[in-house]
DNA sequence: CGGTTTATAGAACGATCGTGCTAGGAACGA
DNA sequence: TCGTTCCTAGCACGATCGTTCTATAAACCG
């Protein structure tokens, strides 16, 4: 059994396990091709993380860190939404914008990890975002705002990375982007 | 060897594999339980859809057609938006888009099968919304409109769908189909 | 030094996967 | 009636999955 764990290595594997993922998504996310890209066993895995939805839940955990850490550092709502927008136009950083979208997927079939994943990110980002809409806001429309305009750049970002065509997008993109209250 | 084949047999077989897909999605649809519950064995699934994915492709071309039917009914992109969204206060009908999103997120790790669907249905999309904005529109403007409309609207059933959380959306999905032009 | 704890690895078990091989009936034209 | 074509089924193969069992170094502490 995978009972004691020395913190550090565990968080080393984790990061490991984190980058493979960005690269690979959830798909083939199984031990053994994990452990192999790590250069370690499965019971290495096994023991530093117990099960693998334990692993997945962890991974999950990291994910999350790093999503906070981007949105909460955006001074206004529109310019989270310009900073998600301009990120694509490099395609090295689509595979992380990637594995986030297929949490996505997995939320709409297993409830109980990924639902609950998004949930947590989701009211996330609502705050941050409520926030940086200045404290002389209505709540409630803030709150509206933030809503659209992420359902609205999710949605674009979703088309782009899941066809891979950015022209599709690209004018709709800017025009809404342009239309954003600057400071709102 | 799946070669020759009864259609009318196979369609029969496809319309329940259809139906199995809405209500199990993708994650598990693999030859033997869908075998189980249509009642057959898995070599008269083969038999009839020669390869797992040819089987996939089938049920993704079905699939389309039957978006088509209901988007291209549409009358207006406001009406569009507004069908889509009343459509989700029955949870029931829930279980078709769930499988119509679960399409995006494959299509983040199986492009040449589930992306070539969305590629196609999302230009279907386009073609009848655009359409549907009338001769008149400015073609270049229609189509940014369309994008966006359909954009938001798959964000918010998006979020919709991956939570489970109506309550979370339905003010900005309200305000958002609120402020649509009517006619347009 | 000896003993306990931790990290790592190899092997194997049962389950499920896609697929191929073999073969039994049913329908139908010659 | 015989032969061909089509539908259906059972079985087995190799691969991969998550997990458990067993064993070997390394580190740490008395």
């Amino acid at each position: 059994m995978g009972r004691p764990v020395n913190h550090q290595r565990r968080a080393e594997l984790l990061d490991q396990a984190v980058e493979y993922a960005i690269e690979h998504g959830f798909a083939d996310l199984s031990w053994r091709p994990v452990a192999a890209a790590l250069g370690v066993s499965t019971t290495t895995l096994v023991h530093h993380f117990g099960t693998k939805e334990q692993m997945l839940e962890t991974i999950l955990g990291r994910l999350r860190e790093r999503t906070n850490a981007q949105v909460g550092a955006q001074p206004s709502l529109a310019a989270a939404a310009r900073t998600a927008w301009v990120r694509t136009s490099d395609p090295r950083q689509w595979a992380e914008f990637r594995l986030f979208f297929a949490v996505y997927g997995r939320a709409l079939q297993e409830p109980r990890l990924f639902a609950e994943f998004l949930d947590r990110v989701v009211t996330d980002w609502m705050n941050a975002l409520v926030d940086a809409q200045g404290p002389d806001a209505d709540p409630a429309s803030a709150r509206r705002r933030a809503t659209l305009v992420i359902a609205t750049i999710r949605g674009l970002l979703l088309d782009l990375l899941a066809t891979g065509d950015r022209e599709r997008v690209q004018d709709a993109a800017e025009a809404f982007l342009a239309a954003l209250p600057p400071d709102a």
